[in-house]
RNA sequence: GCGGAGGGCCGGAUGGCCGCUUGUGGCAGGUGCAAGCCUGCUACGGGAGGAAAGUCCGGACUCCACAAGACAACGGUGCCGGGUAACGCCCGGCUGGGGUAACCCAAGGGAAAGCGCCACAGAAAACAAACCUCUCUGCGGGUCGUUUCGGCGGCCCAGAAGAGUAAGGGUGAAACGGUGGGGUAAGAGCCCACCGCGGGGCUGGCAACAGCACUGGCACGGCAAGCCCCACCGGGAGCAAUGCCAAAUAGGGACCGCGCGCGGGGCAGGUCGGCCAAGGUCGAUACCGCCCGCAGGCACGUCUUGGCCCGGCGGUCCGGGUUGGCAGCUAAAGGGGCGGUGGCAACACCGUCUUUAGAUGAAUGGUCAUCCAAGGGCAGGUUUCGGCCUGCUCUGGACAGAAUCCGGCUUAUAGGCCCUCCGCGCAU
RNA sequence: GCGGGUAUGGUGAAAAGGUAUCACGGCAGCUUCCCAAGCUUUAGUUACGAGUUCGAUUCUCGUUACCCGCU
């Protein structure tokens, strides 16, 4: 494999994220279109990796604690690429969202054609933690 | 040893940490009279493929339609025999083609049932002839030789006439049997031999077909993955089928039929009365009676009957709403191993053991380490200069993910293993 | 998942076994002082691979891409 062209935003060199965030955010599943296409029409960050949506959801929402789904279409590749992408992006949340999601809001992760599977964990792990500090970052300066 | 042919098998391994899903058991909580249901935790067990793919065939299963099957239409299959639940699949055989061979390929019913097509080129493209040439005979002309000057002979020409013409005709994918010989003026299955073809016959085979001798004397172009004919098969749709529950929306629209019954609303009309010659116009259309203190009840008559619309009941179609849950849902014509019987085989039968994912924004994994394949680089050794061995290091794992299930086909696929066979070379 | 359809110049379409055609557009040239219009010219593996046929865009089979319907 060539060698990863030197990720742009090193995560091993910031100091631990502000683990302010309540711990055992349940983790729930996004499952249906309606959700998805309001995730799509909110905040967008883009890494090498993936892209992220991210939404807080409104007061009259029932849904409580941290959601997050995952999205990969056909231009990642065929249905091994497409569930091995699913699959890394899932443990990445797994790994990430508990401490540095946002109680209340929908996150949407997208693969991308290659780079997904191809990605090293660590640096892909980096690349989820950095989105949702620019993300957090840009709503917190632009309430709504 | 090199090159090749056929068949079968595998489709990275082990471990640590963290997860997902499902089944069973336990515990806790919630709810309920209870059975039970829901949620969480926990223990143990299960958890992708040879193609899970393409969705190309065949079935199981469910619903719809028709029921008695058949015909028609449409679609499919197509050498013969066998296997199978069934098939367009598999096995064996036949025929033709390719290969030195092992073996491979295959399209394989019917063109003397009928219709249609065969561009360009070519004389002619389907039914047999016409056309051009060819040969001979005598006639005419030219020229050469010879001459006893009358002619004779050779060659050529075009012309017209007669006779023979089944051979030849640059083309074309395809041209009216092929090769050789005889024969002839020139030719011709005109005759002969071999080959091909047709015919009926005999033998072998269940059959496709093969072989044999006889005979005919050539009469039969190709295309049916063009229409078609023949034989056989097929009703349609598909688990997003289908059934149930919950929620939500609507109490719709169109048409047809029934009923016009109790009760109700409206319209026209009717009835009664007034005016009026008649059309018409104005008004009324309710109460009365009996029992009874009231509430209320009862019966009859008058109000006639009848019509239309709404409304009512039944049916068909359309529209609108919900995209939740449960069942279907995984044990079946199952698969695999071993042994036996029958069969050339596909396969069938018997015995025995073993195995068995059920998800639904869709699980079956993520990550790390070591090893094993594989490839590259460097160094050293060796060599028959093709390579081989050792060490270090780097890269790095083919095609591909169940979605109702099963039998096939097709397509994709790194690398490896095993068995059988063929040809060539060397050695013995 | 189940089921159906389409593929021809850049775009949209014809061609019904026998030389791939039409319109718009593109390039180049002519015309014009320049532009427009007009005229001339040019560019296709008929999605791909096999088969049937003398011959395939057409008939048959497979592959690929795209589109549509079904709770």
């Amino acid at each position: 494999m060539t060698p990863p062209e030197a990720p742009d935003h090193q995560t091993g060199t910031l100091p631990p994220a502000v683990l302010s965030c309540p711990k055992a955010a349940p983790l729930t599943v996004l499952k249906t279109r309606k959700d998805f296409l309001q995730a799509a029409r909110a905040e967008r960050q883009g890494t090498s990796s993936m892209m992220v949506q991210a939404r807080k959801r409104r007061d009259g929402e029932t849904a409580s604690g941290v959601r997050v789904g995952f999205t990969c279409s056909k231009k990642v590749g065929n249905a091994v690429a497409r569930n091995r992408a699913k699959r890394r992006l899932r443990e990445a949340a797994r790994a990430i969202l508990p401490q540095q999601g946002q109680d209340g809001w929908d996150y949407v992760l997208i693969g991308r054609a290659a780079v997904t599977d191809k990605r090293d964990f660590t640096a892909l792990k980096g690349d989820l933690a950095y989105a949702l500090r620019k993300l957090h970052g840009k709503s917190g300066s632009a309430p709504k």
